[in-house]
DNA sequence: CCCAAAGGCCAC
DNA sequence: AAACGTGGCCTTTGGG
């Protein structure tokens, strides 16, 4: 096993893959000086906990009637205050009251993110589950998530610990850094959801209209579809075919003589027939339809606004996830219904070539952050010869990060490995760190967490002297499968841990450079794991580009110090978001 | 009637 | 192009 050198020594299975023993001085952060209020539901009400510096409640708690708590936070906030709650349960409707906040620490999601850490923490290591073990707040379950906390550990109990534990540990400013990233990223979530996405239901349905036809009811099949289910039918010669039957449909295929193991539309798009154009034409509408179609549109866009319920930290890498909508998956055919208001523009922006510029950062590994410096980073990597062209070392890259062993990808690799032993030692560590089943962890210590008890019996099982074929065969495919998630967890959880500090940094800027409430400022309206959307008022939008550059390049430096990976975003300032390539 | 798995496809 | 990571959500299908 090759060692990871980084600026502060050599990584220890124990703390994870890619993380140093020593944290780096530029993850010391200093403690904001700013006073802190634990607020938690309480009764009818609120509770409202003033914090000593230490984390201790200092006596005077304040009990606020929900009507008042806008005011009274409002209060506060005008004297700087770092809010200790749970984000996604308190948040919301102080937005909805036009009260935005600067600071704050999570809770909730710091008790997530401690429980799981490769950082050790002895002293949370036999802690019982309580309320803020429990999952975020559902919208539709109102406060009752934040009664459950309240009524095991006070919010201003749970803090202090969580400040404890971190003092304690090896890396207190690698942990501190990420608690703030991620309870900044639910700010930033909560308020993308006040805000909303501009979203013009007459552009959506002038798309919907051009490529389906007239609208037509719920449960009916439109124009353009029912005439591709005629095309399709007599092609096969099946006139009751129902084409979004997967059974029916290869049964269908294999009496009209095709040969084919599934319907999906790569294995469809290899054959010669005339039933494959207007099946693949039908696939990709009926996915239209019954997704982002005129029920979507009726279901989640309101007041010009789509509204997406992000869930910060709701995947295990650190990336959010979102609850309905699918607002994470908005397909390029109806992104041109994301149009900017009068007056207004859209900065879109996102990170090229993220995840492999973190692993060089990770990886400390100065040949691939030097290929991808003032460049395109695959362009850059051809340039070192390593591959014949960008198409190569893009598809070998996420070959690495993917833990592909078969196809173009899988080949590529071990060119790049001969380039880059740094970075992509990195990886394979990691891989090999998860097939024996231990933790590893990211840059700033979010862990991996351990297999789960059926993966350690399917290995134990192996491990018998008796043990059959198959069953040695299910456990190295298991062992395997968890070492590609690990591979992949320490470079996605990474990225996610630069695009949390890019978006902390970048809504604190976007902040200052208006005045009046949030919706009347430039502001985030949307997330999507490397690309932010800022709906800006035209005069501003040089400013708020620039703010989502130096952001980028702050959150650059915030983690990975003077290390010499760069950064460069795609920018593009537009009236529609379709517009931005 | 509800529910979960399977097949499939969208995003990164 | 392929099938190699993270997800959400749709329809079909089959079970209770």
């Amino acid at each position: 096993m090759r060692g990871h050198r980084a600026a502060g020594g050599v990584v220890a299975s124990a703390y994870g893959v890619g993380v140093t023993l020593t944290a780096p001085a530029h993850h010391a952060t200093a403690a904001a000086v700013v006073p802190a209020v634990a607020l938690e539901a309480h009764d009818d009400g609120y509770r409202l906990t003033p914090l000593a510096d230490d984390g201790a409640a200092d006596g005077t708690a304040e009990r606020v009637p929900a009507a008042a708590l806008p005011e009274r936070v409002a209060g506060l906030e005008a004297a700087g205050v770092r809010w200790v709650w749970d984000t996604a349960a308190v948040y919301p409707a102080l937005l909805a009251a036009g009260v935005r906040v600067e600071r704050a620490h999570d809770v909730r999601l710091a008790r997530a993110i401690l429980r799981g850490t490769t950082v050790p923490l002895p002293a949370y290591a036999n802690l019982p589950r309580d309320g803020w073990d429990e999952p975020s707040a559902d919208p539709a379950d109102g406060l009752f998530a934040l009664d459950r906390a309240a009524a095991d550990v006070s919010a201003a109990d749970e803090h202090r610990r969580q400040q404890q534990v971190v003092a304690a540990s090896p890396r207190p400013g690698a942990l501190r850094l990420l608690l703030r990233a991620e309870s900044a990223g639910a700010l930033a979530a909560a308020e993308m959801s006040a805000a909303g996405l501009p979203w013009r239901a007459d552009e959506h349905e002038r798309i919907l209209a051009g490529l389906l036809g007239p609208r037509v009811p719920s449960g009916q099949r439109p124009e353009a579809l029912e005439v591709l289910v005629a095309h399709i039918r007599e092609a096969l010669g099946a006139p009751r075919l129902n084409p979004d039957s997967p059974v029916e449909l290869v049964r269908a295929l294999r009496a009209a003589g095709l040969t084919v193991e599934t319907t999906r539309s790569s294995e469809l798009r290899r054959l010669e027939h005339p039933v494959i154009e207007p099946l693949l034409s039908y696939k990709k509408l009926s996915r239209l339809h019954t997704a982002n179609g005129w029920h979507w549109l009726d279901t989640w866009v309101a007041d010009g606004r789509f509204r997406p319920d992000y869930v910060v930290g709701g995947v295990a890498t650190g990336r959010w996830a979102t609850r309905g909508g699918g607002a994470l998956q908005l397909p390029k055919q109806v992104r041109g219904a994301v149009v900017a208001d009068p007056g207004w523009r859209l900065v879109v922006a996102d990170a090229a070539q993220l995840e492999p510029r973190v692993l060089a950062g990770l990886a400390r590994d100065r040949s691939m952050a030097e290929a991808g410096r003032g460049r395109d980073l695959y362009d850059g990597i051809v340039a070192t010869g390593a591959v014949a062209d960008r198409s190569a070392a893009k598809y070998g890259m996420l070959g690495a990060l993917y833990g592909a062993t078969q196809g173009a990808g899988g080949r590529l690799v071990p060119r790049l490995a001969a380039r880059f032993p740094q970075a992509l030692g990195l990886v394979e560590q990691a891989a090999r760190a998860g097939e024996r089943g231990a933790v590893v962890g990211t840059l700033l210590g979010r862990g991996s967490g351990s297999p789960s008890d059926a993966w350690r019996a399917a290995q134990a099982a192996a491990s018998d002297l008796d043990a059959s074929d198959a069953v040695v065969r299910r456990a190295r495919s298991l062992s395997r499968e968890h070492g590609r998630f690990t591979r992949n967890f320490v470079v996605q959880g990474t990225a996610a841990e630069w695009a949390l500090c890019w978006l902390a940094d970048l809504r604190r800027r976007l902040w200052a450079l208006g005045a009046g409430r949030l919706a009347e400022r430039p502001h985030l309206v949307y997330f999507l794991h490397d690309e932010v959307l800022v709906h800006t008022p035209e005069h501003l939008v040089d400013e708020a580009a620039e703010a989502v550059r130096e952001a980028a390049a702050a959150a650059g430096r915030l983690l990975f110090g003077d290390f010499p990976v760069d950064f460069p975003l795609d920018v593009a300032v537009v009236e529609r978001y379709s517009d931005a390539t």
